[in-house]
DNA sequence: TAGATTGTTAATCGATTAACAATC
DNA sequence: TAGATTGTTAATCGATTAACAATC
């Protein structure tokens, strides 16, 4: 394995996306695939494709191309989806229970183990089968069960005093959905920003900006 | 105004995070900033910030910065936040509800005009004072109203089927949630994808493979 | 073996950073 | 005016693409 030790975050972000055309292949029953062939279907160059797998080791095997189902055994076990995180959610209002509801979490490479909420009615409920519990359990919840993962699904203006009870509890990876940059104001963390606003706000300005394509 | 002709992608992203940047700003009652200063608050270097801003036209002033108000003012009209583009959002499940309740679509320059949903049941409801049609009336929606923009809620499977109609119909504009890579099937359209599974999966990488920050 | 396709090195391209003259 | 900070050009850095020898 002539693995690299330093890996790109460009290389890193497109991972999960071999991982799901790489199921699309298994679905279709494909079992080989050579670079060409995926960077046809992916939009990318076979280059890329090739220099992205090597940061990992040779998976393929030259005159031939990759089996697919090894391909994507490898991928997922680079990504770590078979440890399953524990993760908490932290807010259950539209979107937190979208969240809960929309994710395979398992299928991630998590599992949740608790959901938070500030609302006192919501304590003691359950969504998706997950427990909610009032936030002023969150504390002792953390020192018990040690999650690893924090989904944020919470108001911006509530998200510092949040964080700083999560990261004192000992959690490291936040998968944020709150406008607030917490990268910005942890050090040490590990942070997934998902800013829909920014992505509308994007969409918004290509559609002013860019006559089509 | 020097301003440029062609764009990086990179320069368009960080539009919306200046923007919002500088909303704080000026909740904060700070009229003037300096590319160095702002630099410090997005952790960005001062010199990106004015490669950035330079790609639109001078903003600033030598010896005393940018006024808060009149650059969030100009980047607001670069995006073209006033405009409120006509949206529709599909598939009016979890995800879709939580979308049209969280999102401040005339902060983001939309107007959600229309939800479609598959089920029957749900035609002639509404959601957040937004009424839900069947999707069979979509097409003669999109021909009388015109929806520039149109938001994807709906599972992978649906997805190349719901795109192809609203292609005809004209739709040239996607928020996409779905797990369907639109821009790989059609040309000439404007897609901005939000691949939460990816987040995730990132997230989870991370998690198993960085030792803290 | 001949053909195909990888793994890997080298070349190119684009984006970020640094430097500095212009100027408020 | 002197000091500060922009706008802009030049230098650096990193990521993508191309090329090709290794090899199945």
């Amino acid at each position: 394995m002539p693995a690299k030790n330093y890996i790109s975050n460009s290389v890193i972000r497109r991972l999960p996306r071999y991982y799901r055309f790489l199921a699309d292949l298994q679905k279709e029953g494909t079992t080989k695939i050579s670079s060409g062939e995926l960077s046809r279907r992916m939009k990318l160059t076979a280059s890329q494709i090739r220099q992205d797998l090597n940061c990992y080791g040779g998976f393929g095997q030259q005159g031939y191309g990759y089996n697919v189902d090894v391909l994507r055994r490898e991928i997922g076990a680079i990504i770590g989806v078979e440890r399953r995180a524990p993760a908490i959610l932290i807010g259950a209002g539209n979107l937190g229970k979208a969240i809960t509801y929309f994710f395979d979490f398992p299928k991630y490479g998590c599992e949740l183990v608790g959901i938070f909420d500030i609302n006192p009615q919501l304590d003691g409920t359950e969504i998706a089968g997950i427990s909610v519990r009032n936030m002023t359990k969150l504390t002792a919840f953390c020192t018990k069960n040690k999650p690893e993962i924090a989904i944020l699904c919470i108001p911006k203006a509530s998200a510092p005093a949040v964080c700083e009870t999560l990261v004192e509890s000992g959690v490291r990876a936040f998968l944020n959905f709150s406008h607030y940059d917490i990268n910005l104001h942890f050090d040490g963390i590990i942070a997934e920003n998902v800013h829909m606003g920014d992505s509308l706000l994007t969409l918004v300005y290509n559609v002013n900006n860019r006559e089509k394509k």
